[in-house]
DNA sequence: TTCGCTTAGTGATAGTTTGCACAATCACAA
DNA sequence: TTGTGATTGTGCAAACTATCACTAAGCGAA
């Protein structure tokens, strides 16, 4: 496959149509049409297209896409055939959660295991899964090869985390901690920010309110 | 003040800034540079200058903002300087460990209360607070006007739980729902994806693969 | 087959966002 | 007061993104 080079925005919407077409897979539907993705997704149809049309040609005029097909292309593009494992760091609330609540309807990521520096909460359970002493991530990274990390430590934290991740070859994150990390070139750094969401969310509320 | 049209991308970046200017200010600094918050917040100094420029001139030439005033400002913009009420709708694992988290070190907000519809979980506690019936919704936010509502219920509800809140009255949810929600104009809905997330990291690790 | 309907793929266009570069402005020191 | 160094605010160009609208192609019925 070549390499194309694509924005994030739409390696996000094939995320959703990936989503969209596992969906459609389980209710039994074999093809689908742009305009179906496009109002699942909340999208208009051309974008759909156009997403798909840059990998190659998935289609057919005057039917649709073939549900299976489509998922097995995209899933290609993304990578997530076979996807890599996920390890959370910080044992705490969130992270025990996110080991709990599993990945279930995801492209078939798992939890490989959950780490804390806590001495009090290692061999602990989350789920089904022991809390691992910190100093053995570096050791399950050499072994799996290639894997996410999840960062879910207390505030302050974050970024020592990150930099243990990184030395033990680590190159992919995503952060939970509030703070900004630093993280060289070749590590790629993403963050769920709920409290920016909130901002977010909070702003439009309060301008509907002085327009109205 | 003025309600400008502005990017959501913008916005974002301005509660990026805020969580900054916060810092700054436990740091004890009084001024700070367009350059200083752009590396803070991995961006051009440029970009923080044409955001903050939109809604007046915070600035000095020369020295660059003081802290304490860009705050009151930012703040001001995103109507988070009397920020609204957050509850939960869901009291699963990741609903209890929001609840438990909390939002330290963000705009100020604080979660509320929790909800469930399974009997057996109202009355225990999350955290300080107990999980209360979800038919209690629609009275809160009556009471409270204006509030966030997070979606955190298990796979297959998030579009019931939606219909709820926005017929007691909500119009501003945070869904860490999988799938996506249908809504009326008015009601804001954003998402926090945490498989997207993993889906963009797996397609730029794979994509490094090959491109080495 | 042929016609009419549906839908993918895509050139062209309009709209947004980003980044550069510089004039205007301020602080401060001599 | 005058000169120097720093930093903001912004015009402009370039890069990027979304949208329209059309062509080409497939499907099914008569």
């Amino acid at each position: 496959m070549i390499a194309v080079k694509v924005s994030e925005k739409s390696i996000r919407r094939l995320s959703h149509y990936a989503r969209c077409l596992r969906l459609a897979k389980i209710r039994g539907e074999s093809i689908i049409t742009s305009q179906e993705l496009a109002t699942n997704c909340g999208i208009s149809s051309a974008a759909v297209r156009r997403d798909l049309s840059i990998y190659g040609e998935f289609g057919k005029q005057g039917s649709g896409y073939k549900v299976d097909d489509l998922l097995v292309n995209i899933e290609n593009i993304l990578g997530t055939t076979d996807p890599p494992s996920v390890i959370i760091v910080g044992a705490g609330s969130i992270g025990c959660a996110l080991m709990i609540s599993g990945l279930a309807g995801t492209a078939g990521y798992t939890y490989d295991s959950i780490f804390d520096n806590d001495p009090a909460k290692i061999g602990r359970y989350c789920g089904e899964k022991q809390i691992r002493p910190i100093d053995e991530i570096s050791e399950v990274i050499r072994d799996k090869k290639e894997v996410i990390a999840v960062i879910a430590v207390s505030s302050g934290s974050g970024q020592d985390a990150l930099e243990m991740l990184v030395d033990a070859g680590c190159n992919a994150i995503l952060s939970f901690a509030l703070e900004p990390l630093k993280a060289p070139d070749n590590v790629e750094v993403r963050y769920v920010e709920v409290s920016t969401e909130l901002d977010v969310l909070t702003h439009s509320m309060r301008r509907k309110e002085r327009v109205n």
